[in-house]
DNA sequence: CTCAACTAGGTTTTT
DNA sequence: CCTAGTTGAG
């Protein structure tokens, strides 16, 4: 029970209380998650909760692998809770019970990007005017009536059946088809699926039920309908739900997000206990007075006043910069000027509206060869290569998937171009099968000319053989091999820019994602590691230890603290944005950002803005944010030191030496990782023979027992394995 | 079929 | 400003 000793009054009282509803009302800095750990270790440590009868959800996976690592610590051992996101919990549900809606069990997880590209076929197909709708336009609404939910058959009884929602349902209608076809689900049907599950099969309802006893949600204040839904569903039986939030912090309410549910949660559930958490751990009296000056602006709120028994600190910086270059350099000399005392960079945090505010401070940041990090903005596997990469990967795994391949036929370009593939597309369709299997028939093949049918035929053959070896390889492999021999590298290098290179580079990093993986699970398949990449945010990457100044959207900067915060870009238009004034709600929840942005800082605050900021190509003049002048301007320090000094001086030169265009290198890792990746394909030798000996790096040395050229058989401790020859990362002994 | 040159349209935030 | 998509010349 010691341990519980480090928690206060009421955090202990939070911890201690197990069952029946809780409602824990945590504001900004609180010790949320020390909390939440405590209490699970509490449960299972005292009151002998069995830890395979606790669920805790989340919203990001970093939030998940936190709270887990924490509890694990604290025990000492791992457990068998399943503390994950409210997606990927799902996931794992619908994975053992998909085919009782209907679907096959290995079903894919579609991304916004594959959403968008299905849209957009139809859209062709409907032939629809593509000025009119956009393919988002439709998107958005679709995603809005699965969190209601409202079907497509629904939807015209719901909204009228004028041109408009008559071409919203049929769009609507098609995509699902489509979707179902392609045994496919979208980010929004992982959970109204499983709420559909529940619903149709009581027994395994009463399953997962019966497992989870105890449950607890993580910002409940940004639940949706259908997170609601699966929460109150599962929590019925037991009733032992605990919900910690903080309405105060409720910024997705654009994407479906309803703070009725946290206000509201005493009248869901009968007796709810409810504890607030107050007293303030993070931040300085000065910061979190700032915050307060702000969100008390905000009229719908639960009552509740932060407190903090820390010094007041430093006062808030604010700078008005002349342009965002300025307001970058600015931002750059600071950075500078704190880190020789003995800060790390990692210390530093930049908190901007908008991802595409990153691009200047990046620059600014690079000039002065100071590291950093952008988290968000393109994820990943939005970014052109990974997502050509990640298809490929997709295609190995399951031919079925004529979306991965259409995108990468003809990437990089082998002759397969817009009119083959429409043909090969109306034939599949007619067939009624995959477009792979198509490609297959050789008579399909050979109506095609000499060129594309021998191009087509080393495609397939290229899928197939990692496909049958994919039990064999590891991740790694396969995606080396794939990069090679498909050809996308060799493309690459060709181009020789300088954007060439750093895909170049970005593939090299998808590659460590890879290696990370196998380090932590030597036996992860193909399946499982597409899976978790799916459902993966960039943020989840952030890597706190890493001596960088990290760079994100106040989004994404929720349950992060960093010492020194940076908020940029404090203009009306541009943070509280326009758009915030078309909803009703919009300018409170910009304030609600705003507030979140400000508590992310332990120690210091600067705020910003331009005079002059160019967007989208045009120059305007500013004015600043509202929030601004709601801040209790008695915190503010001046701008009155920056004033005089013009940061400007003559033709690129800047005020403290740094010359314009001096080029920053990031790491060389790249080269290396490059040379490694071509020798461990070359070691793949194909000029075997039986009786060779060779190693293979996931089996050990084996023994090569025939080989006809395209096979080699070979026994690694009486253990015989087929492999492909020229695929199978062998090294002759 | 590919490449280059041009145009039009779009940007909030994310699992 | 940037990107995606289109068009026209090889």
């Amino acid at each position: 029970m010691e341990y519980l000793n480090k928690l206060n009054k009421e955090q202990r009282a939070a911890a201690m209380y197990t069952e029946g509803p809780l409602l824990i009302l945590a504001g900004a800095g609180s010790g949320k998650t020390s909390t939440m750990t405590h209490r699970i270790v509490y449960m299972t440590e005292e009151k002998g909760i069995d830890p395979y009868n606790i669920l805790a959800v989340t919203f990001t996976n970093k939030a998940a692998k936190e709270m887990k690592d924490r509890v694990e610590t604290l025990i000492g051992h791992g457990l068998n809770s399943w503390i994950l996101t409210f997606h990927s919990a799902c996931l794992r549900i619908l994975r053992s019970h998909a085919e009782v809606l209907g679907y096959g069990r290995d079903f894919a997880v579609y991304d916004p990007t594959d959403q968008k590209t299905m849209i957009k076929n139809i859209i062709k197909e409907l032939g629809i005017d593509a000025k009119r709708y956009t393919p988002s336009y439709f998107l958005g609404i679709i995603s809005k009536c699965k969190e209601k939910p409202i079907t497509a058959e629904e939807y015209t009884n719901v909204y009228g059946d004028d041109i408009k929602a008559k071409t919203v349902a049929q769009v609507y209608g098609m995509y699902e088809r489509a979707l179902k076809k392609n045994n496919a689900m979208d980010f929004d049907d992982l959970l109204l699926n499983t709420v559909r599950l529940f619903k149709k099969d009581e027994t395994v309802l009463l399953k997962y039920q019966n497992r989870f006893r105890y449950i607890m949600v993580d910002e409940y204040q940004d639940t949706n309908r259908m997170q609601y839904m699966f929460i109150k569903m599962l929590a019925e039986a037991h009733n032992n739900i605990c919900v910690v939030g903080d309405d105060d912090q409720c910024i997705y309410q654009w994407r479906g997000a309803d703070i009725r549910n946290i206000l509201e949660f005493e009248k869901d559930f009968k007796d709810v206990k409810v504890v607030k958490l107050e007293q303030n751990y993070r931040s300085t009296s000065n910061i979190l007075g700032a915050a307060h000056s702000v969100i008390s602006n905000n009229r719908s709120r639960k009552s509740k006043k932060l407190w903090t028994d820390q010094d007041a600190g430093n006062k808030i910086v604010y700078y008005r910069a002349e342009d965002e270059r300025d307001e970058a350099y600015f931002i750059a000399s600071e950075i500078n000027r704190m880190k020789s005392s003995d800060r790390k960079y990692n210390d530093f945090a930049i908190l901007y509206r908008t991802n595409s505010q990153s691009r200047t401070f990046e620059e600014a940041l690079s000039r002065r060869e100071i590291p950093y990090r952008v988290l968000g903005g393109l994820r990943y596997y939005d970014r052109k290569e990974i997502k050509d990469i990640t298809c490929y990967l997709r295609l190995v795994q399951n031919k079925a998937d004529d979306l991965a391949l259409i995108r990468i036929i003809n990437e990089p370009k082998r002759g397969i171009g817009g009119k083959t593939l429409e043909k090969l597309r109306t034939l599949a369709a007619v067939r009624q099968e995959s477009i792979f299997n198509t490609l297959m028939d050789r008579e399909v093949i050979s109506s095609f000319s000499s060129k594309i049918s021998s191009n087509i035929e080393s495609f397939t053959e290229l899928i197939n053989s990692y496909s049958s070896e994919k039990e064999n390889l590891r991740i790694s492999d396969i995606y080396d091999g794939l990069l090679v021999k498909s050809g996308y590298l060799k493309a690459l290098e060709e181009q020789n820019t300088l954007e060439a290179e750093s895909r170049i580079e970005n593939l090299m990093e998808f590659k460590s994602v890879i290696y990370n993986y196998e380090d932590e699970d030597p036996n992860i398949t193909l399946p499982e590691f597409m899976e978790r990449i799916a459902l993966l945010a960039e943020v989840d990457n952030h890597d706190a230890g890493e001596n960088a100044v990290v760079l994100m959207t106040m989004h994404s900067a929720k349950g992060l603290e960093f010492p020194f915060v940076f908020m940029p870009g404090m203009e009306d238009g541009l943070f509280p944005g326009w758009r915030a004034f078309d909803r009703e709600d919009g300018l409170e929840e910009e304030r609600r950002l705003c507030y979140v942005g400000i508590t992310r800082a332990k120690e210091r605050l600067w705020l910003t803005s331009a005079e002059r900021r160019t967007l989208y190509g045009k120059t305007d003049y500013t004015r600043e944010s509202q929030f601004l002048r709601e801040l209790d301007k008695s915190l503010i320090e001046g701008d009155a030191i920056f004033e005089k000094k013009k940061r400007d001086v003559g033709q690129g030169v800047f005020s403290d030496g740094i010359t314009e265009g001096s080029s920053f290198k990031p790491f060389d890792q790249l080269k290396y990782a490059r040379q490694q990746m071509k020798k461990n394909l070359e070691d793949s030798s194909d000029d075997l023979s039986a009786g060779d000996m060779v190693s293979h790096p996931k089996f050990g040395e084996g023994k090569v027992l025939s080989c006809d050229g395209k096979i080699v058989q070979i026994s690694f401790d009486g253990d015989v394995k087929k492999l492909a020859v020229g695929f199978a990362p062998l090294k002759k002994l």
